[in-house]
DNA sequence: CCGAGTAGTTGGGTTGTGCAACCATGGAGG
DNA sequence: CCTCCATGGTTGCACAACCCAACTACTCGG
């Protein structure tokens, strides 16, 4: 496969991709879209952190990640507590419910995709992971600033 | 790295990069959504086909191709022929201009991720391309039925 | 203490989507 | 021939996820 073509190749399967993924997320778990699952995700994975934080590594407006918070707090899976050094931020913390719907959500993404990649050797998968990080990993064309 | 966690960072990366690339497009192009950017194309490489063979093939709802379709002949996109053996069917063509515009963001997609992949060696892109195909080539999360 | 900047909320509008109800056509059997 | 069901497409309705702009409340450097 020439240059070109992978090239050709890499940008219509990840737009194709991402046309699909979020139809078929909201499938799979109608309790905790997409975004929401993300949102947690990073959230868990970081600790905690601010509305804004999550705004700026995700490109999202922060009009649209307040309303995000907003929901989940509702949904009781996130609260906020104020930072005692700035009184204008509120720090996002995963409650043990989120940690619980997270971890079912994840186990059961995570048995999907193992199903789906259960064919692929191990050294295609790792190295095919390692391709999405470093693709991850830079600005430009899928990544949103 | 290990196969569990392959997977996981597979599935994480994909996600994460389905969230961004919609918003991306749409800054890119606006005058060409994602989705229709991505029908247009598919015109081309068939030639011409159905809205439902559209549907079908992208798993969106016929509705939400209709209306995409509705948009696109407006546009003049794209133009719709009267099928000579069934009165139901209309068959969709590209107009000379959707090949036009198709080709000039096509370029413009094709350099920034040009750009974005420039460091990569050769031998990586094509690999990478390749378990996007692989990847999307068969049924299960990602894609959508 | 004032003005610039930052965190977050809210109002309003757009887009992409699915579902359900609908219309028109096609095709197979009485 | 009609009748009945299937199929291609459109439309009404609702919804989720966005963004932008305007706003409040707070921080911080002169």
């Amino acid at each position: 496969m020439h240059t070109a073509d992978a090239v050709e190749t890499i940008q219509r399967e990840m737009t194709v991709f991402a046309r699909r993924a979020r139809a078929a997320a909201g499938r799979m778990h109608p309790e905790l879209s997409l975004v929401s699952y993300t949102l947690l995700g990073h959230l868990e994975e970081v600790g905690s952190c601010r509305a804004t934080d999550l705004a700026a590594h995700y490109a999202l407006d922060k009009s649209t990640v307040s309303r995000q918070v907003t929901a989940l707090e509702r949904a009781g899976l996130i609260e906020r507590r104020p930072d005692a050094t700035d009184q204008r931020v509120q720090v996002l913390h995963l409650t043990q419910a989120g940690r619980h719907i997270l971890a079912q959500v994840t186990e059961s993404r995570r048995a999907a995709f193992r199903e789906r990649l259960a064919d692929w050797p191990a050294e295609d998968l790792s190295r095919f992971a390692e391709y999405l990080v470093r693709y991850s990993a830079r600005p430009g064309p899928g990544r949103a600033e």
